[in-house]
DNA sequence: TGCGTGTTGGACCGGGTGGTCCTAGTTTAG
DNA sequence: CTAAACTAGGACCACCCGGTCCAACACGCA
């Protein structure tokens, strides 16, 4: 892919973390990406929407380097791979001071009811997030309760990381999502055989 | 207040549910409460940002009346009491078809990087909700273990339940959230001493 | 009788929106 | 060498935005 075309994305991405979608113009975005103008975005871009659609698709790249390689990472065990993964989306956080939230979080209390091609590219999104949940769930099985519905947990899993980071964002205060990062932990070590580790990390009360 | 007023905030509050505050305009608030012009609308909120905020206010009013109401109610056993705030969270929901949202949430999502009046009335709200939760954790320490953090668990509540809700929205999928209502259930029985009641409702697996 | 409040309806403002079109010069790959 | 892709810059479009101003009328209350 052309420098150009990521330099927009990357300018798009920032701009449309900050403000949103819709509060996002093209014009800000030229001027981020150091356009000459609107037709050099048009160039690249048909329309904002693709531009939108684009940036979600980059976002969840990122964010599957860094998130989604751990929840895979062979070598660790499953549970303290999934405990991995939710100190992973706090350290996320912290690097912006739990100020920016999650970008899918966002874009779908923005436009899950006003913009269906967005609504379901993000349900994509979250629903790649669960299935890797579950498959490591499913791996982890031998240390788990028999009754362990997968595909509930892990909804509950990314509900509470994504209502966590939005609580955090509200309060400008990462102590919330840690805090939620603690008990969530907990809750999944509720779901753990009483024969096996719980790899939840040091819990401080 | 007037019929009027509370006729503008109807509307507007359909409205910014439906589109969020910034995707909403003021022509639309006048179409759908049918006054007669600008000048009629302007008569009544001096800005659309004055506007915006008595929708939250009364947004969260209302809120308060089916829920928080549940949380205080003084003859019914505290737990059992959160237990039928969940209940009346998915209820809510169910109407919509869990295509709305927390109002909330959404503005929260939307507003709270770009527009600090809007972010520090909802940080109250939900402040108002925590301490609500809070003071009925308080209310069942003799039910719940000594170590129970009253804080950080109202907290995971909310986040929980916000989290839940924008996933259900995103999924157009009620069952997201009841699910999620139920393993909510369960890591608040996971406080409950064991010599106690588990109020927790029918749980189905 | 007047005065304040509500109602109607429209003209108007500066500024922003996403998007198109056009011309022309510069790279770069076949 | 030539064609296609890229860069540049600006004019322009219809439309929408929040907000102001004005003139006129209806109403109940003092």
């Amino acid at each position: 892919m052309s420098d150009r075309r990521t330099q927009i994305l990357d300018a798009a991405a920032m701009l449309i973390a900050e403000r949103g979608f819709t509060s996002t113009s093209v014009d800000e975005v030229i001027k981020g990406a150091k356009l000459s103008g609107k037709s050099h975005f048009y160039h690249y871009f048909k329309s904002k929407e693709e531009l939108g659609y684009e940036v979600l698709n980059r976002q969840f790249e990122r964010f599957a380097e860094r998130g989604l390689a751990i929840l895979r990472e062979p070598m660790i065990d499953p549970l303290e791979r999934l405990s991995l993964f939710i100190d992973a989306v706090v350290a996320l956080q912290a690097e912006s001071g739990g100020r920016r939230g999650s970008p899918f979080g966002n874009l779908a209390a923005e436009l899950a009811d006003a913009h269906e091609g967005f609504r379901v590219r993000i349900e994509a999104v979250f629903e790649r997030w669960a299935s890797q949940i579950r498959s490591l769930l499913w791996e982890a099985r031998p240390q788990l309760h028999d009754d362990v519905d997968a595909v509930r947990l892990s909804r509950f899993i990314i509900a509470a990381l994504e209502g966590a980071v939005l609580m955090t964002r509200v309060k400008r205060d990462l102590s919330v999502l840690e805090g939620i990062a603690i008990d969530l932990k907990r809750f999944i070590g509720m779901h753990v055989r009483d024969g096996s580790t719980l790899p939840q990390g040091r819990h401080v009360d």
